[in-house]
DNA sequence: AAACCGGTCAACCGCTCCGCC
DNA sequence: TGGCGGAGCGGTTGACCGGTT
């Protein structure tokens, strides 16, 4: 025997599209007297909704302090930042994004966010670049296209900082693909010995090399100033090693399906994400620095010719040996 | 002009969480 | 300590709208 609905069409309550007459009952009730008990609001406010009906209805579109119309670039950004942290924990996005709601973002990410993720070849799940056979296929005719004509940049490119040369994201891909096939072999248990120097990932899902292990270090080490202005900041560094997201959505959660480094990870020892997150007095910390905004100054000084050359001696020279059985 | 189609978003449904008894 | 009920959350639905055929 299921659970009863709060409101089926036995009780005889209204559902569907509330009209302007009770949006103004809702509003007059809740600004004299408060909301206290959802249950019994509607039978004191003189509607023939239920509670939880004239909850949604207030929280998503009533409520004062809801700010309306197209969401900004910023907010775009933290929204995917944020997702890529939290998953779809919309509630708790919502909390760092005044006046949106949850549902409101929810219904934005849907509809226009993951779109604009698979566009550019993110999964907006993992929140890393796809890595599909056919969408491989794809990049790698985008990349011949890419050196031969013009510029495809789209604005979404440019708000990521690619706009110089799109062939640049693409080739951004192509070096994910292979690093990620190069870690896949590597790594035995790829979130406990994470590849070494290749630790950190960037919003695109691109590695960054490791940082040092405490704050202190960060703030003295090149790490820290090496990257200042292009790197993650710290208290945007986000544990992956010990990642419990509850529910089931988040993209830190389950690294045996996802074998591969979160792209925000944690220098070793902090704590989990859900800790992370919770233990900031100040919210705004998480997002007080734009991932993305890194990232552009990061590929800005990235675009020489020897760029590649001096990444792949990197990523020869600190990625641990190739293990025997390999 | 009408049918069709895809995008958007308000609202609903069902589940989990949490506090109270 | 377990049951219950209220509140909140995330996924899904469906009405509406504008563009296309």
């Amino acid at each position: 025997m299921g659970r009863s609905p709060c409101c089926d069409d036995q009780t005889g309550l209204k559902k569907g599209p509330w009209t302007p007459e009770e949006d103004q009952k809702l509003t007059d009730y809740i600004s004299q007297h408060g909301h206290g008990s959802w249950k019994s609001l509607p039978k004191l406010a003189g509607l023939n909704r239920c509670g939880k009906s004239c909850r949604l209805r207030w929280t998503n579109y009533l409520k004062p302090d809801i700010k309306r119309g197209k969401f900004s670039e910023d907010e775009e950004r933290k929204i995917i930042n944020l997702h890529s942290v939290l998953g779809n924990k919309w509630s708790r996005i919502a909390t760092q994004l005044p006046g949106r709601t949850d549902n409101e973002i929810k219904n934005y990410w849907n509809t226009h966010l993951r779109k604009k993720l698979l566009q550019i070849g993110i999964d907006p799940t993992t929140h890393k670049p796809r890595t599909d056979p056919n969408h491989l296929i794809n990049l790698s005719l985008l990349l011949g296209a890419s050196t031969n004509a013009g510029n495809l940049a789209s604005p979404w490119g440019n708000a990521l900082g690619l706009q110089s040369d799109p062939s640049q994201l693409v080739r951004i891909q192509l070096l994910q693909n292979l690093l990620q096939v190069v870690n896949a072999s590597t790594l035995l248990n790829p979130f406990e010995g994470l590849v070494n120097g290749w630790e950190y990932m960037n919003p695109l899902g691109l590695l960054i090399p490791q940082a040092p292990s405490n704050s202190q270090d960060i703030a003295n080490s090149s790490w820290g100033n090496g990257f200042e202005g292009g790197s993650i900041s710290p208290e945007l560094v986000i544990g992956v090693k010990n990642s419990s997201l509850s529910g089931g959505s988040s993209p830190c959660e389950n690294p045996t399906e996802n074998p591969l480094p979160e792209l925000v990870s944690a220098p070793p020892g902090t704590h989990s994400t859900v800790n992370q997150m919770e233990s900031m007095t100040d919210p705004n910390q998480l997002i007080s620095t734009s991932l993305f905004e890194d990232w552009d100054k990061l590929m800005d000084d990235e675009t020489s010719d020897s760029y590649w050359k001096e990444m792949l001696e990197f990523t020869s020279s600190s990625s641990p040996p190739l293990p025997m059985a390999w």
